[in-house]
DNA sequence: GTGGTCTAGACCACG
DNA sequence: GTGGTCTAGACCACC
């Protein structure tokens, strides 16, 4: 499982783990019953304060996607995978449909805001690939 | 010119305004030599806090896309409507990159992402014409 | 509006905050539309950390009762009302059951308990009126 | 002896089964001089560690309720029904108080923390007949 | 070892 | 002034 965070993001670091943790779930990476990584250990991989991780488990914790364990940690409830797809589906769905919202009201054309979409969905498939 | 901010983004409200200005200046509905919305007046439209125009009015005047006349208000600069082109671009296609780079990093299939993609656009489409 | 938390209490004192808000908006004593406390005042009265008072905030957020105003504060939403006054009775009846369930299970007869409540009853309805 | 422990409550669990001892002792489930259930025992049946348990048999030695008896277990003491006569009440009582407390600062009228009362006491004699 | 709570104090965005 | 986030580090309950 690899965790992806952005410190200089506007989006706050826990949000954004929250959201790692999700797609983890999604994904299968995390698998149902399973126990997620435990507060001290991810925040040394993040580079991040404990208490930061902390209160995205917290968050997960209120989605119904983990529950915790006393003593043992946090585990991934039994409908957490179902779960997670939908909420990742919204999650991508929403910021893809702001950042396009903003193309449209930025007044670029239909065509040159396909042309950049274009261009960047092949440029992280090289990545991807890569 | 039309304002669109949006007070529940992750996006500070200034720098909303900040982007709204130079989509105004990059489309030309805001003309090199004109005068932008007075603080005040902006600030009663979009119903936030003058505080909050004001600070992005100085963020504009640091990239150089409006200078302040004294007793006139805040006139676009002549080398505006090209730097503003460029600097939409640079938004917009930012905030597609890092959309993106999110529904990678979920692990959605290329397709799955492609078609959320020509759903919302077409989704957008529809508002714009409509 | 009076807060009563208990700081050796085992119920956490953020969550006690959160019950006395949801009793203070259920009585009327916090009407729909104000602003509740801010954090650095209301930590100040309690002598807890503002820390502690904004968790609760954010608890008390996400039951709907309040709302944050950018700048402003937190305001009590319309639907808060009626909302608190469902919470508070769950959460008085909870803490009445779990005294009941542990009353009956320490084996104790029913006439013994129910002479413990009345005389219990009468003691908190003599500080009431003293 | 029936042992009723509730992992989500805000009480610990070692004091939840200290309080559960007490009322066996109490009610003479668990005789004077008798040997109380091994903390390996007791730990299976409750489904929680064997350090808890431990914890809380040390606790209830330190009452003087119990005392460890080298290669046997853990022995009820020859005073411990009378004292454990008195915890019991103390235990119920603070309990109580502390519930009708919190619905007197609820500003539920009296009237209606007595409806709440009898509803409760109701609800918990069936599932004692039941 | 685990998570949960709390204090302490910093910085930021916003009004 | 407001709340929001983050770091830092303490102590506790539990395994």
């Amino acid at each position: 499982m690899l965790f992806n965070v952005h410190p200089d993001s506007t989006v706050p670091i826990y949000e954004q783990i929250v959201g790692q943790v999700i797609f983890g779930i999604a994904s299968g990476d995390l698998a149902a019953e399973s126990l997620i990584p435990s507060v001290r250990e991810l925040a040394q991989v993040l580079l991040v304060h404990p208490n930061t991780v902390a209160r995205a488990y917290q968050e997960l914790e209120r989605h119904g996607v983990v529950a915790s364990r006393r003593g043992r940690g946090m585990e991934v409830t039994a409908e957490a995978p179902d779960l997670c797809k939908e909420l990742r589906r919204d999650i991508v769905q929403k910021r893809i449909r702001e950042a396009l919202r903003e193309a449209v009201c930025s007044a670029l054309s239909e065509e040159e805001i396909r042309k950049l979409l274009e261009q960047e969905v092949s440029r992280l498939n090289g990545k991807r690939r890569g």
